[in-house]
DNA sequence: GCAAAAGTGTTAACACTACACCCATGG
DNA sequence: CCATGGGTGTAGTGTTAACACTTTTGC
């Protein structure tokens, strides 16, 4: 059973965030450089320590937004990593969590946090510590999630084209769809509402923005919106 | 960024898992009663302590290990804990993990783990702090992935009968199932192998026994797995 | 011989994939 | 007028859900 708390030791908590982001053709990964002796200046996740009167979620909160300026992200726990070494300096716990933020949300703020930069996700510099393998569980985490849940739309501005929508899931799956089979699949959840606008500027024709659908989206949406032709690694 | 290590305050870090069995008709969970002060005596999931030298796999199978004498167990991390007052001894963070075991495995130690009890998934005690939110949490990851994985198997024996793998499924999702479409889905996934044999004694005219085909088990199986008619809450 | 559980096939609806052409517009 | 990207429909195939009767054998 349960020793008595008073003999065990403690560790360091820290909270670490993979933060996706979407440009409009690429999947973006927002990493700091570190600004610490020990590994100085090698990239990072944004991350930052459990405060002693806060919980995880709520830390993670704090540290996103301390250093985005960004408020009601969607922010989701992932795993935690705890080997004894992980951390050189000293034992730390780390809590991941992911993120999916609006790239133009940020570029706002992106003058404030001064080493903060977007990389493309399939171009990532070497990372600290295991950090790679926290990047590498979120990825499978955001690919399980999108298949099932109206996810990517975080990604996006409040409206947005179908021709977008699609772009962003592509490169969520790093894999192509058929624009024929996705809008109809897209459409039939009856997740998003057409508006009367259309996007001017990028394509000729221009395209019909859309919104997502507040009413559905939570509810009906879930069922049966897997985009994924082969489901292959699901969490 | 990162502040530095040293002004950092420090948590204790615990494991708790939370451990699915199944008796051939139910679902069971193996909890313990606490046997420290504050709260002494109330029924909480399976737990203790990080120790300075050890992962958190490590230390999860370590202490299941202590506990059931059980080794080689399926054991899946699942959310971390940390709400700053969920422990009201003492500032804890708490990693958890979900284990499958086999009902008739553990019988054979249970004279040695004193206060260790199981209970019908459906009908729990009261549970310490918050070890029911971990459950629900469990349980949903346990019909996620059982809905798409070849996972169930870990609570049956060796050889099982197609009936036993649907009452276990049944349990898992608290819902019903028609048996020619669960034995076509089973079957045609090629996971199984058909035995010579037949179970005795349960009905009169016995049941096929099957394996589990170990070559298949972990690729050809997690294409078109689900038996779920509706998914509901995936994660 | 009968009760209790095991085993087995067919059909109709739906969902998925693959595939090609016309449309609207800005330049 | 033409190049670029946007938008739309169908046919074929596979998968799922719903459904009922026969078989075996212990008692």
């Amino acid at each position: 059973m349960l020793e008595l708390y008073s003999e065990q030791t403690k560790c360091l908590v820290a909270l670490d965030s993979i933060i996706f982001g979407f440009d409009g053709s690429k999947l973006k990964l927002l990493l700091v450089k570190r600004g610490i002796e020990e590994s100085k200046d090698i990239w990072s996740l944004m991350g930052g320590w459990l405060q002693p009167k806060e919980g995880l979620d709520q830390a993670a909160n704090r540290i996103l937004e301390n250093l985005t300026g960004l408020q009601n992200i969607y922010l989701e726990q992932l795993s935690t990593f705890g080997l004894p070494d992980r951390d050189p300096v000293e034992r730390t716990v780390s809590v991941t969590y992911f993120a999916l933020i609006n790239v133009d949300d940020y570029e706002q703020f992106s003058a404030n946090s001064q080493k903060a930069k977007w990389f493309d996700f399939d171009d990532l510099p070497e990372l600290l510590f295991d950090h790679g393998q926290m990047v590498d569980n979120a990825i499978q985490r955001l690919r399980n999630k999108a298949a099932f849940h109206p996810l990517g739309f975080e990604l996006l501005p409040e409206k947005f084209t179908l021709p977008q929508l699609q772009a962003l899931y592509e490169a969520i799956f790093n894999m192509a769809f058929d624009k024929r089979n996705f809008s109809r699949k897209i459409l039939s959840s009856g997740l998003l509402t057409k508006l009367d606008e259309k996007q001017k500027g990028f394509s000729k024709k221009g395209a019909y923005l859309y919104k997502l659908n507040s009413q559905t989206s939570e509810k009906a949406a879930s069922s049966n919106l897997y985009f994924v032709p082969s489901i292959d690694s699901l969490v």
